[in-house]
DNA sequence: ATCGGTGTTCGACGGTGGTCGAACACCGAT
DNA sequence: ATCGGTGTTCGACCACCGTCGAACACCGAT
């Protein structure tokens, strides 16, 4: 922890040992948070908030998203003033699922093709 | 292909390669799919036919599931008389998606809690 | 104290997928 | 040719999940 303002909050954090491979599937299954995890793990921890994600859907359903990866042990977040700033919990999770995370990672953006 | 007397019919085999991530991990977020591969990893190639798998479904189910195996490139059938063999497409699958099934493989099978 | 910005929560809605029984198709053997 | 066994297909049902707008809570700054 640096001396920078950081509170890290109440929020349900699951460890990523505590997690099942039913859990972690389900919660890798969904393109938004596939997407999300792989912009993450361009960028240094805690340096994106969770609006800034340019992401295909409402900040609603943007929130779920970020609790479902929290709740599965791949997100870990802490509060910084009005925003909640995330980190990929790359080698946590990387024990628990050896190259589970890693597919997702490489896996080659899917396009949208217009209908 | 041995001598014996095997028809490889014409269902639907999707290759590994082109199945994408969704649709594996579409594919293995089911419990009764993933103990179906299990099963298959512990015998010899085509020594279980579709109806030899006591799972807690009906026949109706069982085959849909079956259905999603094959269509996502992690099982292949073949025909044998009235029953349909199948065999885990291991090597195929892990190259397209490595240590993906080993997971599945490895998953401690999760006992039915009594309600 | 008020305001703009950020994120969550609350119903509600809709689509999808797992489930089933029943009907059907196929095979081998009698 | 009929029968039992195996597996698929067809509707239908239902629960769950992704989705949304609206309302709310929180923070920092004005």
């Amino acid at each position: 922890m640096t001396a920078r303002a950081r509170r890290t909050v109440g929020l349900r954090h699951t460890d990523p040992s505590d997690v099942s491979l039913q859990e972690a599937l389900e919660a890798l299954a969904d393109p938004v948070r596939r997407s999300i995890l792989r912009v993450l793990a361009g960028e240094p921890d805690f340096a994106r908030a969770c609006g800034a994600f340019d992401l295909p859907v409402s900040k609603a359903t943007a929130s779920h998203h970020f609790s479902v990866l929290r709740a599965s042990g791949l997100l870990e977040q802490i509060d910084q003033g009005p925003r909640r700033l995330n980190r990929l919990r790359r080698a946590e999770f990387d024990a628990r699922f050896p190259g589970l995370l890693a597919l997702v990672l490489t896996e080659d953006e899917p396009t949208k093709t217009a209908s």
